[in-house]
DNA sequence: CTAAAACTTGACGTTGACGTCAAAGGCAAG
DNA sequence: CTTGCCTTTGACGTCAACGTCAAGTTTTAG
């Protein structure tokens, strides 16, 4: 398919595809003209990216993650890279449970001002 | 105290306190020359600041909230504010533990490729 | 009083993930 | 063959949260 079409059936803009090409995380064909021709596959992919990116992970980071998903690497160094990457992750789920639970201490404090429980 | 002490007490640099200053999260009064004075409590606002910043909050976002914590606001519309940003984090949290859930599928594969369990 | 340190506003630089033209070529339909 | 939509590369625009000069003023130390 053409990138209009892989575009529309996975969600995104043709220029991101563009610069996901551009970035590495995303390969293409090119037919005799010079468009790019992608396979089926090319769907699933683009969505991963995408959750990838919805997951505040950098194009660079994911980039380094997509020779795992490929197989293009030794299992161990793989498992290392997608570790490291989990362990981010869950520092950042703790910096946000952190702000959480600040949040929830200032909302307290409205409540106790305003003279009633809050939910 | 001036922009530079409560820089280094508050841990920021001076642009950052008069970029606060300018996306209006912080005030401050001026001396006749024209000099920013800040008071105590300052510090701790500043601090407050970092943390939302550290939660992936947007200025903009910080700066609908600081009303609340200054008390501007009739408190059920501070509550209403700061619950829906409670909200808010709650779903980036959903959204990363997502990612998480998704990088640990990858890390059980490539160690079903490799042939051992994985830690 | 003078030099150094701190402060002022103004404005351009940076990074990331695209948006948005622009100019030109490609492709199926009538 | 000619619309008219799709695609190509190139390049500038955007937004956020500051960093980093620059040139001039103020405060402080000696």
């Amino acid at each position: 398919m053409r990138i209009g079409e892989l575009a529309t059936r996975a969600g995104v803009s043709t220029r991101a595809l563009r610069y996901y090409e551009e970035r590495g995380l995303l390969e293409s064909e090119r037919s005799s003209a010079g468009q790019r021709q992608y396979a089926e596959e090319a769907v699933e992919r683009v969505q991963l990216i995408q959750q990838l990116f919805a997951a505040n992970l950098s194009s660079r980071t994911i980039a380094g993650l997509m020779p795992c998903v490929d197989g293009d690497l030794s299992p161990a160094e793989a498992q290392a890279r997608l570790t490291r990457e989990r362990d981010q992750i869950d520092a950042q789920i703790a910096e946000l449970t952190a702000a959480r639970g600040r949040l929830t201490a200032v909302i307290a404090l409205c409540a106790k001002e305003y003279g009633r429980p809050v939910t």
